[in-house]
DNA sequence: CTCTTTTTTTTCGAGCCTCGAAAAAAATAA
DNA sequence: TTATTTTTTTCGAGGCTCGAAAAAAAAGAG
């Protein structure tokens, strides 16, 4: 159905378009909300005193930074803190930790531990990720009802609705539906997210001039994982978060992969598959749950050192991963990568063989647009998203109600 | 920037809204688009008055199928026919086509003509469609001035601003900025699209039910053609129409291609590639430039009959589709395809080769959801498509100016 | 220390737009 | 001819944004 736009649609549009630029831009003063939205000085001045009267936003002393110039001088608005309070749950690799943040974006509380995710029962893991939330609050000094939503990512896919995680490779167990779960025990609204697409969340949040309408982001480590934005938009599927890039098809009826498909490009380029190609492995033996650091240091400096089965195995890495990329690109046109993760650590080995590999693709036509940007530790960058991603969802949803559901309705 | 909403881009919108709910549904009356756009009875009364004194709209006599029912008769709203002008342009390998149409979407004039396109020098191909515009456009009554747009299809690569035809496989040439040309031309504005995105836009019109959020157009002939709809949109990649299915890599290393390049999967999949297998010839064998119906009917007859090399040539190409669709459900999510082209001709033949490739993908999980709709002919989808982008491009940009600019300026 | 200049922010009335309710219009049923 | 039903238009109320003017808050000049 196509939906007219009501009249007071209008001012939640507005609403939601101050909050998302002072989001943005730190502590732009009103001036500078004019600039950036178009609005006038009287609207503005409108919304703003409004959401500061509802204690969503705050005016600032302004520091130092700020030239002395002659005239009144601009206040600068900034979110207030105590205006909501969300949580974050990151859940990977006998890894579990979560976050509480303030309205701001700053930490109140974080707490994170070891959990031998691989041996965790279904109710094992809910009841970790549970009790884990309730420690945090309490350090946190706030309660459930405190919690105005959360963002949980995982490794692994996860529905299109970003109920329940589908599949991971961190567990045995399947389609667990932690929003459902979680809000029902604690009353919160709870999205869950694959880890890959917060990190393109936090990438672009970070750095909006190089990431902005199109980017890549692939998290190499034991698999692969992608996380893609389009047209400024996170891209996930129809049912699914979509992006599966590690199990695009690299060489039909190829090497055994962690999925049980053949022939994946994480069959060839997760660290697994790079482990197992340097010992000397046939291509068929199972997957490894997880290779050490260390051991993949090794292999990437017996790499550096010279020709040899470690060498040869991150160059058909590289050619898996440089194949799969020129075929995204053959589909969206090249774009900026983003290299995430341990695997890193070893992409100077790989660079050659991924490059040579795309520029024998269509999508390497433009190949003078393809860049690399290299960032080890994945996990601030998830946090990053995932706490991006549950304020702006209070943004909208709670500040600016209908907003969303307006907009989407268009097309 | 974010741009905020001004007053009276609401007007702006709901008018376009009104337009485009008249466009899709037929001849709506007001009651139906009160329902439609969840406007109000006076909004839609005081909208429709405007459009119909603008002479966008008029009032339409309904015909015998309405029910006669107590009360004030329903007056049906349609599209005024003398609104606009828009124009199409089609060029394929040897074939060149222009037709006009009235803002109803009806045919006012069509010419068509055979054009020798792999011989042409690039002034020819141009010469001859400004021609053909001229001609078409005296067997319509009109002149370039009374046209409020043109859409060019073409075969081939365009690039993202729908002004130039990058790449294509009907003629050597290339880079061919036709937008540019034809409107310091005529004066109209022009934009010039790949064939298989206005098919996807024609199916979409004809069959909204089934082909709405998520589908992917595949176009079987010489050449495989990609037409791509996610989320309701219409797919570009970002520099170019992108979308470029047949020539992601399938064998790296593989079977030469048209473009040059190895192992794409046209170069198994293509005519001429299926051809070339049959007959047994190298894979590093040139592409022929095209391949005669009847000779692919003769192939999928012997395919038919039994094994051999035109069954194998076929197999190898339903699996060189069957993976290609497969890596595409891992990044997308699985979806309808319609199979749109000569290569209809001969799906029965590829099916179970492509449906065995895609069940051993990641894609291949939710396989219920892979349907194949065939339709041999794709001319007139071409047409349909181009005439609708071009229609609706007059919707907005004319009726309901601004639209557009602020619902980009969104995100 | 006071007055002027400059810049930011708020206030105020005008002009639109949408909405709901009531009225008007146009048909059928009694 | 009158009552009923359904569609469409009219009209006043309430909101929103805008531009212009006013107010506020600082530095600079004398």
């Amino acid at each position: 159905m196509i939906l007219g736009v009501r009249h007071d649609d209008l001012r939640k549009r507005n609403r939601a378009m101050v909050i998302a630029a002072v989001r943005r831009d730190g502590q732009p003063s009103r001036t500078d909300l004019v600039s950036r939205t178009g609005l006038s000085h009287s609207t503005i001045s409108a919304i703003s005193s409004d959401l500061i009267a509802e204690g969503v936003l705050r005016p600032v002393k302004t520091g130092e930074n700020e030239v002395v110039r002659r005239g009144r001088p601009q206040v600068s608005l900034g979110l207030e803190p105590k205006a909501a309070t969300v949580l974050t749950v990151v859940l990977l690799l006998n890894t579990l930790s979560a976050t509480v943040f303030d309205y701001a974006g700053q930490v109140v509380a974080q707490r994170r531990e070891r959990l031998a995710t691989l041996d965790a029962a279904r109710d094992d893991l809910v009841g970790a990720v549970a009790q884990m939330i309730e420690a945090v609050l309490e350090d946190a000094g706030r309660t459930p009802a405190d919690v105005m939503r959360m963002t949980m990512a995982v490794q692994g896919i996860t529905d299109s609705g970003a109920r329940a995680m589908l599949w991971t490779p961190i567990t045995p167990e399947s389609d667990i539906p932690f929003a459902d779960i979680l809000e029902k025990r604690f009353g919160f609204p709870v999205t869950v997210q694959n880890d890959c697409n917060m990190i393109a969340v936090a990438l672009r949040a970070r750095d909006p001039e190089r990431y902005r309408d199109n980017f890549v982001t692939l998290l190499l480590s034991n698999g692969i994982g992608m996380g893609l934005v389009l047209r400024g938009e996170l891209f996930t599927g129809a049912y699914s978060s979509g992006g599966e890039f590690g199990h695009m098809i690299h060489r039909p009826g190829g090497a055994l992969c962690r999925c049980g498909r053949h022939g994946c490009i994480e069959a060839y380029a997760g660290n697994y598959a790079i482990l197992r190609e340097a010992a000397g492995r046939s291509d068929q033996t199972a997957a490894d749950a997880d290779v050490d650091p260390e051991t993949m240091l090794k292999l990437a400096n017996d790499a550096r050192a010279g020709d040899g089965p470690a060498r040869d195995a991150f160059r058909r890495a590289g050619e898996a991963i440089g194949y799969g990329l020129g075929s995204l690109f053959a589909l969206i046109d090249p774009a900026p990568v983003a290299i995430v993760g341990p695997g890193t650590l070893a992409f100077d080995v790989m660079e050659p063989s991924i490059r040579d590999a795309i520029a024998q693709t269509a999508g390497g036509q433009h190949d003078a647009v393809i860049s690399f940007d290299l960032e080890t530790d994945e996990m601030p960058l998830i946090l990053e998203g995932c706490a991006r991603r549950a304020l702006e969802a209070v943004d909208n949803e709670l500040f600016a109600p209908g907003y969303i559901a307006t907009m989407q309705a268009t097309s």
